[in-house]
This record gives C-alpha cells, sequence and structure tokens, in this order.
DNA sequence: CTTTACGTTTACGTTAACGTAAACTATCGT
DNA sequence: ACGATAGTTTACGTTAACGTAAACGTAAAG
C-alpha cells in the first residue's frame, strides 16, 4: 500500500538532480530498494533525502548529516548504547544551538541595517517641499 | 589611538590559520591597511572577519557572504540605491529565516529523539529487580 | 652578525560535492 | 518492430575553499 517513487520523482520534488541522488547512495546517505537495476524510493528514502537537504541548508557535510541521520533511526539498543547516542544528541545539538545564536545575530544585523535605510529614506521621502528643518 | 592587529593575532582568535585570513582578502572580502609590506587589521577588518565566519557556519558561500557584508556598509545613497537595498536584505532576510526554520525543525527532532531514548532509559532502568511485566 | 620569529608572494595540491558525457538497458506507446 | 523516454554504470571534469611548500624579506634578540 505504501508509496514509492522513481528517482526523477524525488529529483523534481526536491529540486536536485538523480545524479545528486545517485550520489548521496554512494556515499551510503540513502538506501533505496531495487527492482531489478531501477531503484525504487520508499518514503523513509524521502524523508532521508529531505534530511539530507536540511543539513546542507544548514551548512552540514554529508559526513555530519550522515551522523545525524544514523542518530534517528539507531536500533533501540541497551543502556550504554542509549547514553552514548544520548551523548551524539547532545553535542549535534549544541551546533544546532550555535547555529541559532549566528542567524538570530545575522537577522538582528540586517534588520538593523534595514531600519537605518528606511529611517534614511523617510528623511529624503518626507521634507521635499522646503529644504532643512530636520533636528535631532 | 584604535587597536590594530597583525595577521596572526586575528589567526589565533578566530581559530583560522593566516593563509584563510589572506585568502578572503584575495577574495575581496578584507582590505586590511599595509605598513610596507605587512598587514595591519583595524577593528573594522576584525568586525569582517568575524562576519565572514559566522557567515561559514551559516553555510554560505563565500560570494553570498561579501553579498551580505556589502550590505551592512554600503554607502548613505539616494531613494532609488537605497530601495533596492532594502530589497536585497529582504531576501537576505528571507534565507536567514528558511534557515531558521530548518533549524527549528532539527532541534525540535532531535529533541525528540533524545526524549525517546530517555523513556527506553527508563524502562530498563527501572523495573531491574525482577523481570517482564512491562505492558504497552 | 646570525639566529629566531613572523611576515610576504607564488604556485601547485587536495577534498567535497556534485556535473557531464559516453555507452548501454529496459519499457511503453504506436 | 521501433523510436522515445527514463533508467543504469563508469569515469573523467569542475568549483570552492583552503592546505602545503618553496623562496624570500625584516626586525628584534642574543
Amino acid at each position: 500500500m505504501s508509496a514509492s517513487y522513481a528517482i526523477s520523482d524525488l529529483a523534481r520534488e526536491f529540486q536536485v538532480t538523480p545524479r545528486t541522488i545517485r550520489f548521496y547512495e554512494a556515499e551510503g546517505l540513502i538506501a533505496p530498494l531495487r527492482d531489478g537495476q531501477r531503484r525504487i524510493y520508499r518514503p523513509r528514502d524521502r524523508v532521508r533525502l529531505k534530511l539530507i537537504l536540511r543539513g546542507k541548508r544548514l551548512g552540514f557535510s554529508l559526513k555530519e548529516i550522515a551522523e545525524i541521520i544514523d542518530l534517528y533511526d539507531a536500533p533501540p539498543g541497551e543502556v550504554g548504547q542509549l547514553e552514548t547516542l544520548l551523548g551524539r544528541i547532545a553535542a549535534r545539538r549544541a551546533d544546532l544551538e550555535q547555529k541559532r545564536r549566528d542567524i538570530e545575530a545575522a537577522i538582528a544585523h540586517l534588520d538593523g541595517v534595514a531600519a537605518g535605510c528606511r529611517s534614511r529614506l523617510a528623511a529624503l521621502d518626507g521634507p521635499p517641499a522646503h529644504a532643512a528643518g530636520d533636528r535631532g
């Protein structure tokens, strides 16, 4: 019952080339089924691809992305495994928090510049009738 | 009066090699003064370097970073200039918002996995006395 | 005055992440 | 049967962002 996709379906949906998707497979990030020679992608693979592209937008390398994804569907495991897994997750979370701070700062910075622009625009757009008179 | 830095000062502070800093200069991202042949970095250059590295952490290319930085210290300009500048800023802001959404999603996802880990740990850590009895 | 430390330019090397092209296979519509 | 369409493997090419090494300048320290 569950859907399946051809490589070009995913390529279209996510705006990448089939080559890119095959490359991710060669790097061990996706593992589609096969119908003879053709690749068959399940919803699971689609989600993985989505996560990969999200990671890329955030500037992670494919190697880092692989680690992150592997965190997601790690096997149940026993206590020790679970604890080291939690450690890894915490580390990755810290990376992401850093990026979040960077983004907040960058957005704030841009907003500041934009505000400056608008005030200058107002100063140029407001008093065109007679010159001077704008103090403080 | 205002401070100045040698290339190795900035390299140490930001954990990059002098080569990297020179490379950014060659790409037109920084433009330090010169004392003879030696590069002299002013606080302004330091800030630029900081912005560059922040951009890199967010996965922007040097070319994109250059555009962003140039937004920051664009000349006062006249009305048309200011408006296209505002447009550029809006575009960049949209990029950043996208990344922010990506980050929020990724963090939420990780938190979900971590929660799952902890509940499984609790299930393994809680009833070690006598076996079986854990239903649902 | 020569070592030591830091700087410079120039140039070739490297890695990640694909792009591109060639040569081949399988399926679908007419 | 046959061309169009979509897929496959293999392999070499490309770009960004530096790394690394050679060959050289220079200023302070011993």
